[in-house]
Order: C-alpha cells, then sequence, then structure tokens
DNA sequence: TACATTAATGACTGGTCAGTCATTAAATAG
DNA sequence: CTATTTAATGACTGACCAGTCATTAATGTA
C-alpha cells in the first residue's frame, strides 16, 4: 500500500497546519478586534485563540498593526466587483435586481463573521490613515457605484421617481451598515435585539415604495407646514 | 463703589475655575475618546487638552473608567423626553411633525459634538457593560417608543400605509445614527463626504414617500434644496 | 544511526501609562 | 502679617504588554 510516489503528495501534517495558521490568526484576530478594539487587545490573546504562541504570531505578521491591516483586507477580498459585472449584464426593471440581489447578499454579509469588519473600520480608521484610504477605494467606492448605477438606469427607465441618486444610495446602504455595526456592539450585549433578515427585506420595500412612481398620482396640494 | 455685600456675590476666579473644571474635562475626554478610542487615550492627554495636569483629572474622576461613564451619562442628558412630551400635544397628519420635528433634530445632533457620542457607545459598549444598559434605557427605548408613537398615529388615522413599525423605526433612524458615526470615522479623515443636512431631509422624505398612503402620495421631484 | 532544517515556544526586555502622593501655590481667615 | 484651608501639580511606582531571541521539538535526510 506504500508506492513511493503516493508518499510524495502527502504535505505532512505539520506542513499542512502552517497552511492554515496566517488564516487561524485572522480569524482570531478579526473576533477580538471586533469584540475589544484593537488597542484591547493583547498579541498573545489572538495567538491562544488561534492556538499558538505568541512567538508565532510574530513569525506570521510583524506588528500587531499589520495583522490589522491583513485582517481588513482578508475579509474585504471583494465580492462587489463580481456582483457589479453580474449586474451590469441584467436588463429589465430594477426592482426585482434590489429584492432578489441586494436583500440576500446584505443578508449573508450580516450572517457571516465579516459583518464584524465595519465595527472595526468605524472603530480604527482615524487611527491608520491607510485602512481609510484602502477601505474607501475597495469597498466603499465600488459599492456606491454599483447602487448608484441600479438608481440611475431605474430612473432612466421610468421605473423610479427622479430622485436624489446620492442620498439615495445612503439611504439604502446605511442602515444596513449601521445594522452590521449593531450586531457587534449593543446587539451583542443586551436583549435588545433586531430580527436583520426581516429588517433588511422591509426597508428595502419601505425603499422601494417610496422610489416606485405612483400609478397616477395627482399632484397633491401639499397642507400648509407650520412650523414648530 | 464697594458695598461689603458685592464682595461676597463674587465667586473668585479660582471657584468659578473649579466650577468649571468637570465639564471642561468632559468636553476635553469626548473629543479624545471619539477621535481615537478609550483605550489609546491616555489620562494625561485629557488633562492637557482641558488645560490642567493629570493629577487634577483625578481630582474630578476617580478613574479613567468613570471619566468614560461620565462622558456619556452626560451628553445624553436627554432632549429625547421632553420631545415625547411635545409630540404628544400635537394632532393631526404625523408626517408635518416628522419634517418639522425629527429633520432639524437631527441636523443639530449631526453638528453638535454630541454626534460624536454614537461612535464611542459602539466602539465601547462591550467593554463596559453598565454603558449598554444605560445607553438602551436612556436613549434607545424612549427614542424608538417616541417615533413608534408617531407612526402607529399615522397608521391609526390612514394617513401612512399599514407598515411594520418596528421596521420602519428603524428605517428612519439607523441612517441617521449611521451618519453621525461616519463623520467622527471614516468622514473624518477622507475627502469622502456626506452633505449631511441634505441627506437627513432627503431620507425622511423618502420614507415618507414610502409611508404615505397611495391616493396622496405627493408625487413631488427634486424639491428646491438650499446649500446650508 | 547522526545531522540539518524548520516550526514553535515562552522567558525576557524596554517602554508606556494609570493612578498616587508629597509638595507648591493661591486664596481666605484671624 | 501669619495660619489655615483648598486647588493644583508632576515626579514616581507598579503593572502591563509589544516585540525579541535563545532554546526546544519535530521533521526530513543520509
Amino acid at each position: 500500500m506504500s508506492s513511493p510516489e503516493a508518499i510524495d503528495t502527502r504535505p505532512s501534517l505539520r506542513q499542512r497546519r502552517k497552511d492554515a495558521r496566517p488564516h487561524e490568526l485572522l480569524e482570531a484576530a478579526l473576533t477580538l478586534f471586533v469584540e475589544k478594539g484593537f488597542a484591547a487587545t493583547r498579541a498573545e490573546e489572538v495567538a491562544q485563540l488561534a492556538g499558538v504562541s505568541k512567538g508565532t504570531l510574530y513569525l506570521y505578521y510583524p506588528s500587531k498593526e499589520e495583522l490589522l491591516k491583513a485582517v481588513i483586507a482578508h475579509y474585504l477580498s471583494a465580492r462587489i466587483a463580481d456582483t457589479a459585472e453580474e449586474v451590469r449584464q441584467i436588463d429589465g426593471p430594477m426592482a426585482p435586481v434590489l429584492r432578489n440581489m441586494l436583500v440576500p447578499w446584505w443578508q449573508q454579509i450580516y450572517a457571516s463573521p465579516a459583518s464584524g469588519t465595519f465595527k472595526l473600520i468605524i472603530s480604527e480608521v482615524r487611527n491608520f490613515p491607510e485602512i481609510a484610504e484602502f477601505y474607501v477605494r475597495e469597498v466603499i467606492e465600488p459599492g456606491h457605484q454599483l447602487v448608484g448605477t441600479i438608481l440611475q438606469r431605474g430612473i432612466a427607465s421610468g421605473e423610479f421617481r427622479a430622485v436624489d441618486v446620492e442620498s439615495t444610495v445612503h439611504s439604502l446602504l446605511l442602515p444596513m451598515v449601521m445594522l452590521c455595526t449593531h450586531k457587534h456592539a449593543l446587539g451583542a450585549c443586551t436583549a435588545h435585539t433586531i430580527d436583520a433578515t426581516r429588517f433588511i427585506a422591509e426597508h428595502v420595500e419601505l425603499v422601494l415604495a417610496g422610489l416606485l412612481q405612483a400609478p397616477h398620482a395627482p399632484a397633491r396640494k401639499s397642507r400648509p407646514i407650520k412650523s414648530a
């Protein structure tokens, strides 16, 4: 049962461990950085959670700060670009795109550990400006581009009202980001929970209700508004 | 010009300084905790920004942690309860309430230093559970109660569609909180800015468009926006 | 078998910082 | 003017922790 060739393919337990370490360390680091914050997390805790000693951590990442950057970079290895390509190839009404692509996309993100990156970035960007640059370029801009395009196409076809695109993109996305952030902040330490799956779907429906052209909306005379 | 009684009223420079110190320290602490995070801020920095020595800081607050709690408590000394009372006394349609009370309320919060408390709480609650409890009781619950009541009254009168109240409250508020958070995170270190005043108004309009019963829906397009 | 290489360790070091306290300075009282 | 009280200081201490490196253990090789 032991032909010489067979032996060669076996990468040895040790080698396999070694290959897996960087990822295990990143996962442990994400968990702790999100939970306690970067400054309040000790390097040794990260190592321990990943099942190695502190020395081993520094074998793979030269400093705590580099570890942080690696965490951010890893968990953003973007699906956004792919999704943008998918959307470009769709034609027809945009409402189903929001319902059937944006909603599950966010539901997945929310459920995954990647949801923690938002809290992490919010808490730490100001101390690490490089992260800001990276994050804006890799996540915010592509994301806005994507949703902005969907809205513009809907407006162009007459499906949507001619709303302010910039604001509406924020109206769609900010609650999602806040929801992910909440999960790892207050949501993690009180009974005050939010039914995320439901909220994501409901929110998109509400925005859609505000976006879609009312069938025959007669311009309503606005009631006189009393100043407060 | 110097009657004996007049002398008595003068509280002496030193006394006035002493009275002002706690607030000056809180302001300095808020600024730095929001900017750098609690763990990464040195007690001496806070003292320096408030123009005193480290020893003086510890004369007024027994520990860094107590200082943090005092900051949160102080900047939440709530306007929410007052607003709730005002709203209770209003009758008639609820849309103007959202437009004329909620919008300026958030615009004010956004512009004030209090906007930083959201980032602070997000970053630090998990390390200080007492803060969570306090914050839920003093801010989240009253806030939700207030907005929830407005929505319910609108639905009861037929002004609004019968949406899910819980989700809609979140749809209204989460973006506002995220906006304040953004101001002190990414917004403070990149060119990627959001026109907050405008967004707040537009967002409420968008949600209202989704809320109002279709027949009454004001198919108002871009209404003139004053750049603030 | 002995030797070489590579992975992993954890005791140690140097710097940092929360919190203290003996001392100084200012204000007030007698 | 002297004595007393009160505000403020900043040098100091002890704990903590990022990052290092001499040592150990495991694996591979001859």
